[in-house]
DNA sequence: TTTATATGTAATATTTTTATTACATAATAT
DNA sequence: ATATTATGTAATAAAAATATTACATATAAA
């Protein structure tokens, strides 16, 4: 498994904090969908499974790209899930803020890239 | 392991997407803490530790109790960190919505629990 | 007696996240 | 022609998370 980093776990964490987001998650494991025909099956608006799926790209769990099918000239943008691991417990945690680095520049780090 | 579900997973998740609680739980991890003595180490407010450790607690990562240490009458509460760990991949979380369950209830059971 | 240590609650402000609505483009299908 | 399928952006509203400030209580230590 990649080595973790604190950003890494904030970011994996902070996209799958939220029960929609897990769900699609688990619907993009099984097939590659496009954000229209996602909406009509969760019955959920375009604009918010934006949002969502830009959360999930974030943290590198699921990746998009444009495809045009045969016999029709509209371009599709298509997500799918990206396989990752994740094992965390306290000693994981602790390993986290054990390498010389202090937490502040971490923080600090993460807030910069935010931008 | 002890079974995984979606709520579980969730909580668990929102407690970690915040990189200073990740830090809390760690500094917990190492001894139990009261809340003024933590103020002053990480130097930030009390007030933010207790909405923070809340989160952790909700979770479980964290547990509290109040102790009278000899020679002083002054009621102390202590923060540690409880033992825990999280595995999750693709699998995983394909499989929090293979049981028979659908993820609208699960999700609106959750919300229930919020009250 | 005043400052520091310790607890807690409540009110408010700020920021971020989540959700909705509206607009614009373009090809498909009826 | 018009409704449906597909994309995207932008504006706004609502809700939740985060942070600050103020208040109240009580003991310790100087």
């Amino acid at each position: 498994m990649e080595k973790l980093t604190l950003k890494k776990l904030v970011d994996i964490c902070d996209a799958l904090s939220n029960p929609l987001r897990v769900k699609l998650l688990a619907i993009l494991a099984d097939k590659e969908w496009y954000i229209y025909e996602l909406a009509k099956k969760l019955n959920v608006s375009r604009q918010i499974l934006y949002l969502h799926l830009k959360k999930l790209e974030k943290a590198g769990l699921v990746e998009s790209n444009y495809k045009l099918e045969e016999g029709d000239p509209r371009v599709k943008r298509f997500y799918r899930a990206k396989f990752f691991e994740l094992y965390i417990n306290l000693y994981v945690i602790k390993d986290l803020f054990r390498n010389g680095e202090k937490f502040d520049e971490k923080y600090i780090e993460k807030e910069r890239e935010e931008e």
